[in-house]
DNA sequence: TACTCTTGGTTAATCGATTAAGTAACAGTA
DNA sequence: TACTGTTACTTAATCGATTAACCAAGAGTA
C-alpha cells in the first residue's frame, strides 16, 4: 500500500541506495539520474517511513515532558511555548511528543525516551540551579535544553529571557511614577533566573541612589497563596512600601488578593507590577502592569537551539529575549 | 550501549523470538524460561526500541494538529485537552505527537504522519458537519476520532460533550431567575454541536411554556468581535432580551463589551450566561456565569476512543460528558 | 603503456524488533 | 506400534530505510 523506497528505485530505474544518496545529498549522483528519481518520488507522491529511518538514524523528534496536573494549570500559557515549539521543530524536519509525567520523574521518562529512540532531545521547564534533571539526562548523553534561563547557570544549553533588563525596566517604571518604597516578592531563589530578576531590581533602585531595603524583599513560592502571604508580610512591616514588584504574574495575582482583603486599592493606594502577562492579566481589576514575555517566540527559539545541538551544528550564541513592559492601571503614580 | 533484545537474549539463554513472546505474552513459554527473560530484562533494564518496534508494527504515537496560530491563541484551555490526551495516551501505552499546521492543510499533514508511520491514529478538533477532513482522513483509512462533538453527526467516532442538556440546564437556570425574554448567541451553524446547543435552548423554553423568538436568536462567528455584533444586533431589538445565552464563552466576552459601551450592566441589567468555562470567565466583571467542560476528561476519553479504534477493541459507545452550570454574577434575578 | 583518481553507480550488511515456519520431545489415542 | 496433537522452543525472513564496501568506466598523469 504505502509506497517504499524500492518502488521508487524500480520506476527510477536505479538501485534503492541511489535513491536514498539523492533524496539526502550524499553521495555523488549525476544530473539526469536525479531527476529520474526526483521525478519518481514525485510520481508515487513517497515519503520514507519513517520507523525504518529512525532505526538506522535518529527520530527527528523533540520531547516536553508535560508537568503533572496541578503544576500544569498554574502555567495558563503552557499551549503558548508549545505551539511555538512544535513550530520551531517543524521548521527544522522535527516534531515533537508530548509525555505526560506519571509516577515516574521528568528524568527518568526523558531517559526512557531516549533511549528506546523515540526522542533525540529534550526542552526542559522551569530549571533550577544545579537541576538533578539536567545533571542525570546530560550524564546520560541525552541533549536537552533548559527554557527561559538566563546564562550559564547551568550544565546545559537554554533560550534565556532577560529577565534582569526586564526587572530593570519595571522598577525604572515604579520609580518614574515617583515611588521610593519600592518592595520586591521573589519566586524561589533556586529557580534560574531568580538571581536576574533581582540583580534587575537592586540595579534600578542604585542607579537612583537607593539600596534595595531587606524589609521590602519577599522570597514566596510560586503559587497565588504563596503571592497573598508575602504581600501580606510586606504590608505588615512599619514602613510598608508603596509599589511592590512581583517575580510573576501569579505572584502578582495572590498580592492582589491580600491588598483587597486589607482595604486597599491597587492602583491608587498601592502600584503593582507582574512578570509574565498571562491572559488573565489585562483582566484583573485593575488591569496588571506586568512584563510580558515573549513565549512563542521563546519556544521556537527552544526548538531551534535543541536540534542545532542533536545535530551538533555550531551553536550560535543565542541572544536574550527580551521582556516588554505592559502598562496598565495597576502602575499609578504615588499619591500624596 | 543501548541494550537490545539479543543482550536479554543471551543473558537468558534464550533466542530473541521467546524474548520477544515473552514480553509480548504471545506464544507459549515455559515458566521457567519466562522468568529467566524476566529477571534478565530487569537485570539489564531493557527497554525495546521504538523504531524497530513499530517498523513491524505500530507507532503507538497519536497524533494532534496544532490549529495555526492565531486560532490557538482563541482557545486558551487547549493545553488542558492536550494534557489530558497525554494522560490518556499514557494510560495506553501511547504517546502524542504534536504537529504544528503550516502551509498544508490538516488532513494533509495528517495523512502524511499516518503513512510516513509516525502516528497510528489522529484527533481532531472542532469538527464541522460534512468536515472535509474527516471525509479525506477515513477515506485515506485514518482512524480519528473529534473532539467535542455530540452524536452521530460525523462519519467517525468522537466524545461528545452533552451541549444539549448543557444548554437546557443554562436555560433553566436563566428562567428560574425570572426571565422570560431569553436570548441565544449562537455559534457557527456547521459546527457539530451546535445544533444540539439550540436543541437544549428550545426545549428548556418549551418546557416553560414559551417557544424560541427568532428574533432572539443570532448566529455569529467565533470570536469576541463577532459576540460583540450579535449582542448589538440584539440590543437594537424593538423588544429586547433581559437574558442572554452564549454558546461560548468568547462570544460572551464580546457581548460584554458590547453591554459595557451600551451603557448596560452585566448582571443587573442583563443576565448573561457563556460556554467552556475559560480562565478568564472567573475574573471578568461580573464574574461570568458559564458551563463547565471537563477538558481533561475529554482529552482522556478522546485518546482512550482512539486508541480502541486503532487497536480494533470494541469500541464501548461513550456517554457523553457533562457540563456543569457555575453560577457567578453575571446572570442574576430579573430585575423590574 | 601502465598506473592512479574520480565519478557514478550497485550490492549487501545493518539497525532491532516481530512472527511465520519449522522442529524436537513428549503425551494421548486408536 | 504408529499416528496425531501440544508444548516449548529456535531459525530465519521481514519491515524500509542508510551506508560501508565494492566495482566499472573514463580521465589524468608519469
Amino acid at each position: 500500500m504505502a509506497t517504499t523506497i524500492k518502488d521508487v528505485a524500480e520506476r527510477a530505474q536505479v538501485s534503492t541506495a541511489t535513491v536514498s544518496y539523492v533524496l539526502n545529498g550524499t553521495g555523488s549522483v549525476a544530473a539526469a539520474t536525479r531527476r529520474r528519481v526526483l521525478d519518481a518520488v514525485a510520481a508515487l507522491s513517497y515519503q520514507p517511513n519513517h520507523a525504518a529511518r529512525s532505526l538506522r538514524t535518529r527520530s527527528r523528534t523533540l520531547g516536553l515532558v508535560l508537568p503533572p496536573a496541578p503544576a500544569a494549570l498554574a502555567d495558563p500559557a503552557l499551549a503558548e511555548l508549545v505551539a511555538g515549539l512544535s513550530e520551531g521543530a517543524a521548521d527544522g524536519g522535527y516534531y515533537l511528543l508530548l509525555a505526560a509525567q506519571g509516577a515516574r520523574s521528568e528524568a527518568e521518562l526523558g531517559t526512557e525516551l531516549a533511549q528506546t529512540g523515540r526522542i533525540d532531545g529534550l526542552v526542559l521547564l522551569d530549571p533550577r540551579i544545579d537541576d538533578e534533571r539536567v545533571l542525570i539526562l546530560t550524564a546520560a548523553g541525552i541533549p536537552c535544553v533548559a527554557a527561559g534561563a538566563a546564562g550559564n547557570s547551568l550544565p546545559c544549553p537554554s533560550v534565556g529571557l532577560d529577565l534582569e533588563r526586564g526587572a530593570y525596566d519595571a522598577t525604572r517604571h515604579l520609580f518614574q511614577l515617583g515611588h521610593r518604597r519600592i518592595a520586591m516578592i521573589a519566586l524561589p531563589s533556586d529557580l534560574v533566573g531568580s538571581e536576574s530578576f533581582y540583580q534587575g531590581f537592586t540595579t534600578a533602585l542604585a542607579e537612583s541612589g537607593s539600596v534595595p531595603d531587606p524589609e521590602l524583599i519577599v522570597e514566596a513560592g510560586a503559587t497565588q497563596e504563596a503571592g497573598m502571604e508575602a504581600m501580606e508580610e510586606l504590608l505588615s512591616r512599619p514602613e510598608p512600601p508603596s509599589a511592590v514588584l512581583a517575580a510573576s504574574d501569579i505572584l502578582a495575582f495572590g498580592a492582589m488578593h491580600a491588598l483587597y482583603d486589607a482595604g486597599l486599592v491597587v492602583g491608587s493606594d498601592l502600584a503593582l507590577v507582574g512578570c509574565g502577562d498571562l491572559p488573565l492579566a489585562a483582566h484583573t481589576h485593575p488591569p496588571l502592569t506586568t512584563l510580558r514575555v515573549p513565549r512563542r517566540s521563546l519556544g521556537v527559539a527552544l526548538a531551534k537551539r535543541l536540534i542545532a545541538l542533536i545535530e551538533r551544528h555550531d551553536l550560535d550564541p543565542q541572544p536574550l529575549l527580551n521582556l516588554s513592559l505592559m502598562i496598565r492601571r495597576s502602575s499609578a503614580a504615588l499619591q500624596r
